[in-house]
DNA sequence: AGCACA
């Protein structure tokens, strides 16, 4: 087991980070660039003093987590490799869609004791008959949501491979879509194959904001456009 | 280095 000990689950903890990059930013980068892996639900940044320079990002699926620890580790992701494993813990947005979260114990940091501090004395201790929530047999089949069939995904890059144009698409037209994305380059295409392009960001996090936003976009009602990484 | 849910 490469990721040191740590069993699969469905959110990946990152670390190494460039802890210049505002919270926003980086979790915005984040979820393009690992969105390819499949349905992210959740994000999770803070700057705080210990937990500055890394993150967490909850899949829908694990496999779309195992396939994130090993194709994007060492990734230089704002000029420093990603350091990539599994969490050690479930996320709480994933706790809560099982309808599992247990809204109890405050965990021992800080907050906790400025908040004992704050109270002085504990008075009333709380219901427990909170989290008592079902276990519901027929847990929500996610059937094929995302792309979480376990094939490999592309590793990431500045180009961006098109397909499902219309093939009257043009690569003004193209660009028009495009360029409104930070980075653009060009647009290229090739005559002897219509429905296809490619388009060149400067670097690999802008192209994939580029496709997260544009992924699936109709150009026209039946030409939903499909983006993957270009291969190397 | 550092595993949370502001």
């Amino acid at each position: 087991m490469l990721s040191g000990d740590i069993p699969p689950n469905q959110t990946i903890y990152i670390k190494n980070l460039n802890e210049k990059i505002k919270k926003e930013e980086l979790k915005r980068s984040l979820y393009c660039l690992f969105s390819q892996y499949g349905r992210i639900l959740d994000v999770v940044a803070l700057k705080t003093p210990r937990l500055r320079g890394q993150a967490w990002v909850a899949f829908l699926e694990v496999a779309s987590a195992s396939n994130a620890v090993r194709q994007m580790q060492n990734f230089p992701f704002y000029d420093k490799p990603m350091r990539i494993q599994y969490a050690k813990t479930k996320s709480d947005c994933i706790a809560e869609a099982e309808g599992t979260l247990a809204p109890k114990e405050k965990k021992r940091k800080q907050e906790d004791k400025a908040e004992r501090k704050r109270r002085g004395e504990e008075g009333q201790q709380p219901a427990t008959e909170t989290g008592a929530a079902a276990e519901n047999g027929g847990r929500t089949a996610p059937s094929r949501h995302g792309n979480s069939n376990a094939q490999e995904a592309a590793a990431p890059n500045n180009i961006l491979f098109i397909e499902n144009l219309p093939h009257e698409t043009t690569s003004d037209m193209l660009e028009l879509l495009f360029k409104q994305f930070a980075g653009f380059r060009e647009v290229r295409m090739i005559d002897a194959k219509p429905g296809i392009a490619f388009v060149e960001y400067e670097d690999d996090i802008q192209s994939s904001i580029a496709m997260q936003a544009l992924q699936g976009f109709k150009v026209t009602p039946q030409n939903a456009v499909a983006i993957t990484f270009a291969k190397k």
